[in-house]
RNA sequence: GAGGGCGUAGCUCAGUUGGCAGAGCAUCGGCCUUUUAAGCCGUUGGUCCUGGGUUCGAGUCCCAGCGCCCUCACCA
């Protein structure tokens, strides 16, 4: 889809009539016809709401029973028992019947369509029907007997899409669903938007993008992922603070974007007359914090990237960025498991079997996460051990990686192993979080190598559903081999990329004033939501995904 | 960056060999106090993504552009 369509505010310039979506002025009209009953199109503060999943636990089997039972003349000294409830929902369905007209109105907590779970008998027994609605939406009832003026004349004007507020007794139709019997009706605010159609839904992906607050309320779906990022989000938070960890706020303008290899956004400083970058990583800032003798630090960090976009890749991104004074890689493993496995179990609702759908898989969080090193990938991917130089370089002509460097020199091995690995991570069962450990030191330079074996840095990557979830180091802390892997870096790099990339002299400093040994840890959360939710692209867990702009 | 697909009413979508622009829902008018995507009768609504071209005639064929999606490439 392609044009996004006119019921956008026309120019006022041009707010003529004729300029006014038909069904726009038929809203405005209807609008018009409730403000001429003395109600206010677009309400006011309102007490006592609950909500849709709330009111339908108000529902009172026996006093509904009771109710029917009086019948129409009530005895002397009946006393109709049923909740009274009050709600506010969008207006997804309406059925006028005359002097009685059905509603659905839907909020937050409706919840998506689910497949019936069974069939019960129909009032006469003879054929059966669903026990529950496509959608939890909650059924009001509007009778001209029961509800007080101006309600029933405000219900005739109402448009799907307006958000009203109901209250009444709950209660159970003939058909058995549990309904509002509206005795007041309220207007929360007029729609003057076309909603999308009633049944289909909205399914254009580009407006469901661009649009969100319509796919939040016409596709539950979306609402219910997005609820559910949210309370991730806050367990992430609880969880860390549990391990004594502080949250801490560092700069996303940086006078140099370190931290990371990425192109950084450009941004210009008015009051200082500088230009400045917009943080790739909070890397750098937190390792400071650790100098200073914050014992364990975590940062809820927006980055920006000014590199390709994706269906795992948007230019603004999350990341949870944590350090911890006197911990290592082993220390950070341990933490990554449990904090998956704990966000595992709050998808899974307290069910004991931990295997999440992601698109065509079940990932299993449950289960111990496969450690393997990196040098042991390579060998059962590839065939051969990654220290066998000859077969590395037959193996990289083969598949026509360059096994030269631009200039024409020979590329070190390790830097053709590198090329070569793509291969192996391939091979990683994607339904099985992984955990590839020990990487080549070369290929790490600002990683602390073991201490029992220098080649290998201590540095392992989390891969889960086929995508890279997680990065963690033991961290280095020697000021001097700091210093001269920023140099040697700086001087490998080429002309394009030495206008952001410079040398923090300062972090150096700090590491002189000395950082205690240190494991860190970086989450991709945005890809974390991913998998959790069963999103297949990173713009179905980002809110407001970067769009190009109409 | 390369290849492929898509773009038609507010929404969801058809549109045959190039021959009057279509359906369902929504809207609008009428009937209806237990409906369940309510029903019945009637009604309105179009920059066929944009701009060129071929043709007697283009939603359809050709060229260019725009947007979205998919695959690949790039990507600490």
């Amino acid at each position: 889809m392609t044009h996004i369509p006119a019921n956008t505010p026309p120019a006022p310039e041009e707010s003529s009539e004729q300029s006014v979506h038909r069904l726009e002025a038929q809203r405005r009209a209807n609008r018009d016809a409730i403000a001429a009953l003395g109600i206010d199109p677009y309400g006011g503060r309102t007490v006592d709401l609950m909500t849709i999943v709330e009111a339908r636990s108000k529902f009172d089997e026996e006093a509904n029973a009771a109710h029917q039972a009086a019948g129409k003349a009530p005895p002397p000294g009946y006393v109709d028992r049923r909740p009274v409830v009050k709600v506010a929902g969008r207006i997804v369905l309406k059925r006028d019947g005359g002097k009685l007209m059905w509603m659905q109105i839907r909020d937050w907590t409706s919840g998506p369509k689910e497949a019936p779970e069974g069939l019960a008998p129909a009032s006469d027994g003879s054929a059966t029907r669903p026990l529950e609605p496509p959608a939890h939406d909650l059924q009001v009832a509007v009778s001209l007997a029961d509800v007080a003026a101006p309600g029933f004349d405000l219900s005739k004007s109402l448009d799907l899409g307006d958000v009203i507020i109901v209250t009444g007794p709950i209660m159970k139709t003939k058909a058995g669903e549990v309904t509002i019997w509206a005795s007041r009706v309220e207007m929360a605010c007029k729609s003057l938007a076309p909603p999308p159609e009633k049944w289909k839904g909205l399914h254009d992906v580009e407006i469901r993008y661009r649009r969100r607050y319509i796919d939040l309320y016409a596709n539950p779906e979306t609402m219910r992922a997005f609820m559910l990022r949210s309370r991730l989000a806050s367990l992430i938070r609880r969880f860390l603070e549990a391990r004594e960890f502080v949250e801490v706020e560092t700069p996303t303008l940086q006078v140099q974007a370190g931290g990371a290899a990425a192109k950084p956004f450009q941004t210009h400083l008015n009051a200082l007359g500088i230009d400045l970058f917009m943080r790739i990583a909070p890397e750098l800032y937190l390792k400071r914090l650790l100098v200073g003798g914050m014992p364990r630090v975590f940062e809820w960090s927006r980055n920006f990237r000014n590199e390709g976009m994706d269906k795992s890749h948007n230019p603004e991104f999350s990341m949870i960025e944590l350090y911890e004074a006197f911990g290592d890689y082993n220390t950070m493993m341990e933490l990554t498991e449990s904090l998956f496995r704990e966000c595992a179990k709050e998808v899974a609702g307290g069910a004991d079997d931990l295997r999440l759908p992601f698109g065509e898989w079940m990932i299993d969080f449950g289960s111990t996460f496969v450690r393997v090193t990196y040098g042991e990938l390579f060998e059962r991917a590839l065939g051969f051990p990654m220290t066998d130089a000859a077969r590395v370089v037959q193996e990289a002509k083969r598949r026509g990686l360059p096994v030269v460097s631009k200039t024409g020199t020979p590329l070190d091995p390790i830097l053709i192993v590198n090329e070569l690995f793509d291969v192996a991570e391939e091979s990683i069962d994607p339904s099985r979080p992984t955990f590839v450990l020990d990487y080549p030191a070369p290929l790490c330079p600002l990683t602390r190598p073991k201490k029992s074996n220098p080649s290998v840095a201590e540095r392992f990557e989390l891969f889960v559903g086929g995508m890279e979830m997680a990065n963690a180091y033991t961290e280095l802390n020697d000021p001097d081999i700091q210093e001269a892997k920023f140099r040697e870096q700086l001087a490998g790099i080429g002309e394009d990329e030495s206008t952001f990339r410079n040398f923090d002299e300062d972090f150096v400093y700090a590491l002189k004033v000395g950082m205690p040994p240190a494991g860190g840890l970086g989450i991709g959360i945005d890809r974390m939501m991913m998998v959790l939710l069963n999103q297949r692209t990173i713009r179905d867990v980002i809110l407001f995904p970067m769009m190009r702009p109409v």
